[in-house]
DNA sequence: GTCTATAGCAGGATAGAC
DNA sequence: GTCTATCCTGCTATAGAC
């Protein structure tokens, strides 16, 4: 398993290693992996069908019949990319709950999930996982199995991880309801709704401020807690 | 000014006479609107780039030639096409007071409310509505110039009558609320963000049944009353 | 496995007749 | 303005030497 940080950190690749052939560590692996870093970079920095082969080689300082070598063709190499990236979703979704063990009080979940709420709107509005976004909606109707694969992955799971979590605080009475299968998406959406909206759009210039996330962030619990909190608001 | 409906109807599309010469309306307004058509159509089905000007030409039932005389070259084809559309999304914006004037009552608002948000959801989610989005965010790199302007245009315009809207309603003592201009990214979010967000990344498949955007419109209003509505909820 | 060189093809855009 | 025919570039993918 190899992982290789993008060139503003952010997502991390892991491409796992071919199965059939067991190849010399140092020399395979080290091209694969530079073959996906730079094909990661340019995807998501310029879209996939804007980005050549001969583009990729030269990037990773191969040729371009390795790339073919390695990955078969580009189809197959956006493939692993974009699955290869959802590894971040999948150890974000798992970390959701983690500051959220310890709380047994109305004033602890308030003040946990304020800390939660800045981590997730700041991951979603990350450059690059907006960029992300737009790579696999770009090829949705190309690739669709490939976007559906992503959603389940990524948005779905982590709209999964905060359904279980709240409704283990609705079990320990720390929230009220009568829907909690609401209850995730109208915290996810509250929080994320008009930023990634617009995210999607900007590509440049970030959509939020460091303020604007706080503020935001803060509303969205205000309102949740006002809708589902275990005191009535 | 041509109109041309789309295939499945929805979508409405306006391209202006060109103001440098007056031609026969019968026959130059005729190819152009075809060559319109025709593009507005290959392009959401299959994207921009996988769109070739001859798939256009022999769509619209023209040379490729005459779409390069009447639209400059194949980057103008878009512009026009994707800003002509907006004129669905003003037209949608300018609509939605219409069905609030004559509301007065709690309960009045109430019943408004629930149809405003089936029309917003349902057309929002409407699957051309959905594929102008993917078409314009798969662009975004390349054209971020478009991306903003359609934005602005379309979502944002929404929202800004939205807020409108909501403002006049507090003035007449019919919403409450703290911060008006959180209200209507409030509303909008609750009611489209989930649906909206599984809507671009599944092609083919319609994420919302009729039932479903009953359900989904209903909570969004209940909640949305919770939070704004004139009697505490 | 890796490289250089190239096949094979499709795309955007244009020239010239009418 | 419109059409037919064409140029030229750039792409994916492969062949063959090492």
């Amino acid at each position: 398993m190899v992982e290789a940080a993008g060139p503003d950190d952010g997502l991390i690749v892991r491409i796992r290693p071919r199965a059939d052939r067991a190849p010399r560590p140092g020399v395979v692996e080290g091209k694969r992996a530079a073959i996906a870093r730079a094909a990661t970079e340019l995807f998501l920095s310029q879209g996939y069908q804007a980005t050549s082969t001969e583009q990729v080689a030269s990037t990773a300082g191969v040729s371009k019949q390795t790339v073919y070598n390695q990955f078969g063709d580009k189809e197959r190499l956006l493939r692993e990319i974009v699955l290869g990236v959802t590894a971040t979703a999948e150890a974000f979704a798992d970390g959701l709950a983690e500051g959220m063990r310890g709380v047994d009080t109305p004033v602890g979940l308030d003040a946990a999930l304020r800390t939660l709420a800045r981590r997730y709107l700041t991951t979603v509005m990350n450059p690059q996982v907006l960029a992300l976004r737009r790579l696999v909606i770009s090829e949705a109707t190309r690739f669709p199995d490939l976007a559906v694969t992503y959603y389940e992955r990524g948005p779905a799971r982590v709209l999964a991880a905060l359904g279980d979590l709240f409704a283990g605080l609705a079990e320990r009475g720390l929230l009220r309801g009568a829907d909690p299968t609401r209850a995730a998406p109208d915290f996810a959406f509250l929080l994320l709704g008009r930023a990634l909206d617009e995210g999607m759009f900007r590509v440049g210039d970030p959509v939020l401020t460091p303020a604007g996330v706080d503020q935001t962030a803060d509303h969205a619990v205000d309102v949740f807690l006002a809708l589902y909190g275990a005191r009535p608001g």
